[in-house]
DNA sequence: GTCTGGCACTCATCACAGCAGAGTGCCAGT
DNA sequence: ACTGGCACTCTGCTGTGATGAGTGCCAGAC
């Protein structure tokens, strides 16, 4: 038995009162808040095909119904329409991003806006190095076995290493070293670097090889091959809303998988198919988010993505406001770092 | 009436079985756990008196006693003996915060290894800039009518701020800048150098002034004015240990102080006296933090301190503990820093 | 065939009562 | 100054009804 109309709208509308109210639904509360046009005992049969199909569930027996994961999954993928954001929306976005000063700032004021239109958490991840080209490279000497090595990224990241000299090197030799990385790097993307890194060395007069093979060698390992990701969270406070009723009594799994990064780079840094993504309950593989939603999407200057971000929240979310959202305030932080 | 000897033993026992077993105690389970020579009746006038002076109450007439704020602050300003860090605590500090490539990742390694060792919530401030001095400043051209400045501190701190300049600027333009601003600002603290850029400007001829005074005002305007504070944070999923007993129901105010930089920075940023500080309870200044306490202490190389850190807990805490590891994790990142 | 009104049934929630046990305060005795 | 003993107070637990929301199902209407 397929689902005719009635049964999706009737579905539509559990998911939306119980988004809202946070109470399972019953048919009489149903007819009651929505133009069905049929009695609350048409509704009890639609919803007992419902429940069979897996869409909805009741907690217990005399209680409403509450979606599914696979019900919350089908309200997704065909029933919300887009909620479009309100111009006050926009304006604060747009007021709230600009003044950023640097990278550090953009990526803290974007993690702290998202977390506050959506009530809650948001997870930005920086621009990714490995989507990330050499804009320049500076060599700072510390001492003569010392340089510090600074490296410029067009998406704004500066990564910065000390590097330890095999042997004293003069101020000379360190300009030489930082005008030949230059110019052979700048404006390379940082996973094309390794053959060039290696030229570099090879090339070199042979009395510098050894500091510029050190050099070498902690720019492949800790630019390229660790390929650094770093992220910033926030809004962690918005887990207590909804009570102990959200995550089934203990938001502890929740804030302890929030603490690795590594579970959140997976959340938010799967960024191939550049169109925004939605996790709901299951769906996730981490199990200690079974319980939460994942709405996430990846940002950049123009059509490239360089980086993701999103928000994760109990599956029981305003699911096209939050979509709406996400999107939104990843088309701002992109047109801002179009401009740099 | 001031309490002689065996009334602080009492006290003191009350504190460490009531960290531990997080229930309240009663006088029977205490002279059974201790060795107090005297009988149950005994102490419960003992604990009478500690009551009527505000040490310890009762949560509910027929409970056992819970120590009081008041009573924290004696046990630990009189009572506890410094616990010393084991050989494997010791090690395992060491190996952790070894082989940190960057600034980031000590503070990064070394917030997760507090927060790892004290089983509490962690702190840990960046490096100050109104501590630090200037050790290298870098120009790097961008586009001819920007460039992106770049200071590196002596305490490993790096700043990146990009300067909207009022016209185009040639590459020798730049490398003056460079020069003239190393030589005078490199090596000093960040917060004597007002004078020193203004003076800059002055000097600067004519055609670069322009030039050099939008560089001044940036430098001056995001590094020392604003004095950008950073911190990281890390163990949040350890304030649900002890279930809901704790922090009265909902952390959900704890967790809202937590998102608040300004707030951490209050609690863990006051350095004045070098020594370690336990804040208890009501001794905290913020009202959503008045069910916690927080060990703070500063850390830097050598004598000097350039940040502090800290964490923060229920009220029942293991002050010796905690104390100790605070202290002993912010001496090892002291060595780490002077090491470069 | 589809919808509707009606009715019996289930089960969480709440209030209330009674009981057990922990812990106290106090007093008289050593 | 300490101790044993005892009455007292409360919390927490358990069990019992009563309540009511919500359902499933069936017979009848359109």
């Amino acid at each position: 038995m397929s689902l005719d109309d009635r049964k999706l709208e009737v579905l539509r509308a559990i998911v939306e009162d119980y988004v809202e109210t946070q109470e399972p639904v019953g048919s009489k509360a149903l007819v009651e808040r929505h133009q069905l046009g049929v009695s609350s005992a048409t509704v009890r049969n639609d919803m007992a095909v419902l429940e069979e199909e897996g869409y909805i569930r009741q907690p217990h027996t005399s209680a409403g119904r509450v979606p599914t994961d696979a019900g919350y999954r089908l309200f997704v993928d065909r029933l919300s329409k887009v909620k479009a954001l309100s111009p006050a929306e926009r304006r604060a976005i747009e007021r709230f991003l600009l003044g950023a000063v640097d990278l550090d700032d953009v990526v803290h004021r974007t993690v702290r806006l998202l977390a506050q239109l959506t009530r809650q958490v948001a997870v930005v991840q920086y621009p990714s190095l490995a989507r990330s080209s050499v804009r320049h490279l500076e060599l700072v000497p510390i001492s003569t076995t010392r340089i510090m090595l600074v490296m410029i990224a067009d998406t704004g990241r500066v990564e910065q290493r000390l590097v330890e000299l095999p042997g004293p090197a003069s101020n000379d030799d360190v300009m030489e070293l930082r005008r030949k990385t230059n110019e052979k790097l700048a404006g390379q993307r940082l996973v094309d670097t390794p053959p060039l890194v290696q030229a570099l060395v090879d090339e070199c007069a042979p009395d510098r090889r050894g500091t510029m093979a050190c050099l070498a060698s902690v720019l492949l390992e800790t630019l390229v091959e660790r390929s650094e990701e770093r992220l910033m969270l926030a809004g962690t406070a918005n887990l207590t809303r909804g009570g102990v009723l959200d995550f089934q009594g203990t938001l502890r799994p929740v804030l302890e998988a929030l603490e690795e990064e590594v579970i959140l780079l997976k959340l938010i840094g799967d960024l191939e198919p550049s169109k925004t993504r939605v996790r709901i309950g299951d769906e996730n593989e981490i199990d200690n988010l079974r319980s939460t939603s994942v709405v996430s999407t990846g940002y950049g200057p123009g059509a490239t993505i360089v980086g993701g971000l999103g928000v994760l929240g109990p599956t029981r979310m305003d699911y096209p406001g939050t979509i709406a959202t996400v999107r939104a305030v990843a088309r701002y932080v992109g047109d801002l770092l179009a401009q740099n």
